[in-house]
DNA sequence: AATAGAGCCAACCGCACCTCG
DNA sequence: TCGAGGTGCGGTTGGCTCTAT
């Protein structure tokens, strides 16, 4: 791994040209690589004062940065937590079936998988994972099977020079405006998972599980969390429709967990039961010997899960709830 | 040995959310 | 209720390193 503090030489002391970010608009402010001696000061300073005031902490640790520049050095490569070297195997197969839940989400990936930071697998994910997805014939953004078209389509923008182009312009915070308008919140719009929330629910939708996670619970700003599911009141519940934590579709019934526990176990369930049913669901393929058309393990879950054990296809067939409008799903009931 | 292109990753940017007065 | 400040997140970029020619 390459250390960043020795590759000082290019950019560093220039000055800020924009003056769009408050925090960083201070003319004399250093930007680009970290030297060791400004690490070991920002380092210090933590140490001693703890995390935190970002914005007033480079003053106070006698750094020239911007607090967002200290923040972002000390979360992605300072912190005593951070694993540094390559990623290995398992993590990386844990990745995968995190991205395939969350989509683009890498800080959640990131707080599933210790010592690896968001950026880390961000990166790590668009060098490797999804060229990698890529030379399988798998769309890495939705986790289907690619067909010839895209397959072509995305050889050519995995060069470096289009791959920078490929992702969409900026779109990843903003509001769909339809939902806005029907007041519901659309706080982001993953590769494979949705998570919709309006002020009371939030919906965690994976269109390519087949299955729809409902969360239900307080998500207001009065809750006092930055986290989604982070209501930790007790009111907090979760409700799947599929039969992954053993219930029916048709006698669900409402489950109430503290919510940061129930996010927990509930990938933890997802991951653990992609795995099972993935290799249950080869034992049962190879006996019946049926055909799946596609390795890919997330149909194996799909069919599997939903107990028609046979085809990609039936599985998909057997979607029964609304998927597509939101406010017919209050407290996890078809209204 | 020189050069060009690709790979890689730390750092930056802009936006949205949260908190607090 | 509103606005300012602080923080976190995901997308993008700059530039160093590696590899092929």
């Amino acid at each position: 791994m390459r250390n960043p503090s020795t590759s000082a030489s290019s950019g560093g002391a220039q000055a800020a040209t924009t003056a769009k970010t408050p925090c960083c608009s201070k003319v004399g402010l250093k930007r680009g690589p970290w030297t060791p001696e400004e690490d070991e000061l920002l380092s210090n300073y933590i140490r001693k004062e703890g995390e935190g005031r970002w914005r007033t902490l480079p003053k106070r640790a006698g750094l020239l940065r911007c607090g967002k520049s200290c923040r972002l050095r000390w979360m992605n490569y300072l912190r005593p937590s951070v694993k540094r070297g390559q990623i290995a195997p398992d993590e990386e197969d844990l990745i995968l079936r995190l991205h395939r839940l969350l989509g683009n989400r890498w800080s959640l990936i990131a707080g599933r998988i210790p010592g690896r930071t968001d950026n880390e697998i961000k990166n790590y994910w668009n060098t490797h994972l999804s060229k990698k997805l890529i030379s399988q014939g798998i769309d890495p953004r939705t986790h289907k099977p690619l067909n010839p078209e895209s397959v072509d389509q995305n050889k050519a923008s995995s060069s470096k020079a289009t791959n920078r182009n490929a992702s969409s312009p900026k779109s990843s915070n903003n509001k769909n405006p339809a939902a806005a308008a029907a007041g519901v919140e659309e706080t982001t719009s993953g590769g494979s998972t949705q998570i919709i929330s309006n002020k009371e629910n939030v919906y965690i939708e994976n269109t390519y599980l087949d299955h729809e996670y409902h969360i239900t619970g307080n998500n207001n700003a009065s809750h006092g969390h930055s986290s989604l599911l982070n209501c930790g009141d007790g009111t907090c519940g979760i409700d799947s429709r599929s039969n992954i934590h053993g219930l029916s579709n048709e006698e669900h019934e409402d489950i109430n967990y503290c919510a940061d526990e129930v996010f927990s176990s509930f990938l933890n369930s997802l991951i653990n039961e992609e795995a099972f049913t993935s290799q249950q669901h080869q034992q049962m393929q190879e006996q019946a010997n049926l055909i799946v058309p596609t390795s890919d393990p997330l149909v194996s879950l799909s069919a599997s899960t939903f107990g028609y054990g046979t085809s990609w296809e039936s599985a998909l067939m057997s979607s029964t709830f609304n998927q597509n409008d939101p406010s017919k799903r209050i407290n996890g009931h078809l209204q």
